[in-house]
Formats: C-alpha cells, structure tokens, sequence
DNA sequence: CAAAACTGTAAACACCGTTTACATAATAAA
DNA sequence: TTTATTATGTAAACGGTGTTTACAGTTTTG
C-alpha cells in the first residue's frame, strides 16, 4: 500500500530489491505452499544467485514469517473492518467471525502453514503474543465480546478472554479444515451437498448460539459445574 | 496389542524388524515430529543402512502414515468407548467430545501432522475418507449426533450430517491450537490462569449449548436465515 | 582520494529422500 | 541335493534442500 519513501537512494533500491524478492515468494507460497517454496527456486526465479537473498533475509523462516504476517495484516484488516461496520450487535458479530473465516481462507497456504507444526514453549513468560497481527486479529474478537456482554447482548457468566479464546478455537478449527481439505465439508458424495457458504454460515450460527442470553436447558439437567473429567 | 503370529518364520522376522522400524520412528516422532524425523537418523538409530529401510516402506510417507493412522487408531478407540459408556445422553456427549480433544493432545506431533499442509482435491468424488481411522472417528460422532436427534435430546432442525462436522471442527479447532501452542490458552500471564482442563470443559459446554432444545431468542430478533454474507 | 561498507557470486558444507548396482543369505523348485 | 529365485542389506551416487564462507566488484562515506 505505502509507496517505498526513504532517504537514500540506495536505500530505496534496496528495499525495492526486498520488496520484490517477497512478491516472488508470495506468489510461489500461495501456490505451492512452504515446501514448495525453495531458496534456489526463488533465487532463480528473480534471477540472483541463491546467496543473494541471504543479504536481504536472514533465513528462509524469516522471509516466510513475514509473508505470513502480512497475510494475517489482511485478516486483522478484514475483521477490524467488519467489527466496525454497522448494524445490530449480532450481525457485526456474526460478520466479523465468518470474515475471519473467509478471509483465512483466501490462502489456504499462508493459514495452514501459520498453525503448522508445534511451537516450542516460550521461555519466559512474556511472550510478544498480542504484538503480531495474529494476536491483534484475537484481540478484535475479545474486544467484541467485552462489548456484547457489556451491552447485555450476550450472556456474561463467561469470563471474556477464555469466551474469546473459545470462538477463536471454533473459527479456527473450521478454517483448518478447509484449508487443509480443499473440498471440506463434502469429500463424499451424499454429505448433503452442503456449499461451504452455508456450512460456515451454520457453524457460526452454532458458535452464536453458546453465547444465548436466556440458558434454556435441555431435556436432562445435568450440567458439569466443577466436576473434573477425570483423566 | 496382537502378537506377531505369522506364517512363516521368515516373515515373522520380517514383520518383527517392520515393527521396530515403526517403534524407533515413533520415539522420534513424537519427540521432535515429522521434520525431526529423517530416514538417516532413524537408520541410524536401529543400526542399519538408510537404504535398508526401503525394504520395508515404500517412502517416508507412507512410514509415517502408518504412524498417524495407529494415532488415530487410539483416538478412535477412546472416542468409542466413551460412546459406549454409561450415563445420560449429555454426559456420553459431553466424554465424547472432550475425550476426542483430550487424547488428541496426547501426542501433539502427531496431531499437529495428520492436518499439515494443503491436500490436493481429491481426483474422483469418491475419497476413502471414510476409510481410515479419522474417517470412523468422526463418524462416532457424527451416529451420537444421530441418536442425540433421535432421543429428542438435541435440537433436530440442523442436517445431522452437518452438524457432527461443525462439532469435529469445535473439536480440532482447540485441539489444533493446543498442540501448536503448548501453552495455550495462557500464553499471556494476565490471562486469567485458566487450566487446559478448565477451558477445553467450557469449550465443550459452548459446543452443546449450540444443540440445546428451545432456541432461546436473544435480545435481537435477528436471525440469519437465508441472507448470503457477499464475499 | 583512501577507507569502509555494501552487493552479488561461486563453491562448498552438511544435511535430506530416494535409487542404483551389487553383493550375500535364505528360500523354492528341479 | 543342487540349482534357480527371491529376499535382505549395503555403499555410493543423484538431485535436492538451507546456509556459510571467501572473494570480487561497486558504492558510499570520512
């Protein structure tokens, strides 16, 4: 978006330089994924030699990282949009999860590669969570929840971090599932015939209904309370 | 669990060297997954040639699929069980459920692998998904949602078919999340100091209450019904 | 102008999955 | 039993990966 300003000349080219090796390296990803992405592949393709790329970049994880960055500044973008957009408090809620999950889903790539493998556990506690777009993406979502149970729109017996947290996890899970199964929720012939428009619509319908205000109960009035599932 | 009792001594031996191939690549796996795992180390930790390994797999894939499937086998088999268990509809429910999530995270890797990366489309309309263990996993859910309709215990306007797949993705969405981030969801110390075992119970809750019988209209009498979000 | 910093490269290092050619051992057929 | 066949294991190589090093050329700076 930001044309490239800075100081020097030198300084532009290089960053113009920059710029361009990551544009190659989006379009690669987003069609073949990280493994299909490779430092010579990519050296050749913008025709330097692989080293080169080494003067820009200190590793492939870190030019990949910030190609995921900006795909998740595309998602924070959306949903921040959407949160602000008008309407009752239900439809911005409701628009602001399926946005998260459509936009996700625009490069299945970038999104399964963000959640691949298992992360070493952080160190110290204070880990930069909440400093890239990923964590401001959550926190748009947290702040929609404080607002609904501020507003009474939504039930408030849920503390709102781990209520988020549970949305999150939901949106997540179905945007995985896409992502990783191009033709999810009907790899089968007599699913239904369900459109992902609609099943996605039906999934956030059912993340909406955990937030009903008056809590109907069913048939059996069983509810966990504090019982512990043993392990 | 079934002792190797094979025709042949020949291929006993054969199905007994097969078999520790598959128990060194699990230690491995599970400790450091799938890229920790390499043909060559593993050689090396069962004292044979690289090559020899070819013998007995056709590739590294196909290795660690039968890795994956025997994880799923376990996930498949305490899901069951739990189906099976005693107790009123909402708690089998409620075990089930949690049971899927809770051994999901046993093995973090494992999980973490069998929905890495972007498949490609399957060819024909007819994929063995259903074939392998996470197919018959899901499909335990997807006969309690059945029975759950059937009883009358859930709510019945939702395609049963459908809405098993919004549950696995509740279900894998907190799984995935939780074997990504070893630490979620308290990667933040302010976070409220919520244990796993705590929010995956909340999380479980959300989910049923997406199911509960008398849909309890929220403060807005906005439904989404048919209205398609423009994408 | 000289010195320091930057940009790019060829070659190498240490891995990786996989294949090939070739021995050796075990089994099956005559 | 002897021969033929199949199975098991290996060393070496092929083509690939991310990354580093040593070095040349250019550019900027003091």
């Amino acid at each position: 978006m930001t044309e490239d300003v800075s100081s020097t000349p030198a300084a532009r080219r290089r960053n113009r330089i920059r710029a361009s090796i990551l544009e190659a390296a989006e379009e690669v990803f987003a069609t073949d994924g990280e493994e299909g992405l490779s430092i010579r592949r990519l050296a050749d393709a913008i025709d330097y030699s692989p080293a080169a790329i080494y003067k820009y970049f200190g590793s492939k994880d870190e030019l990949v990282n910030e190609l995921k960055e900006a795909f998740f500044a595309q998602i924070l973008e959306k949903t921040a949009e959407l949160e602000a957009h008008g309407g009752s408090f239900h439809e911005r809620a409701r628009m602001c999860v399926s946005g998260y999950i459509n936009t996700a889903l625009e490069k299945p790539h970038h999104y399964a590669a963000a959640f691949s493998g298992v992360r070493t556990k952080s160190e110290a506690g204070r880990d930069d969570f909440y400093a890239d777009n990923k964590g401001q993406a959550f926190l748009v979502l947290f702040n929609m929840v404080k607002e609904g149970q501020a507003l009474g729109c939504i039930r408030s017996d849920i503390p709102p971090m781990a209520a988020a947290k549970s949305v999150w996890a939901s949106c997540h899970g179905i945007a995985s599932l896409m992502a990783h199964l191009p033709d999810f929720p009907n790899h089968f012939p007599d699913d239904g015939e369900m459109s992902r428009e609609d099943f996605i619509n039906l999934h956030v319908e059912q993340i909406m209904r955990g937030f009903e205000l008056n809590s109907a109960k069913t048939i059996e009035s069983d509810r966990p309370s504090g019982t512990r599932t043993k392990s």
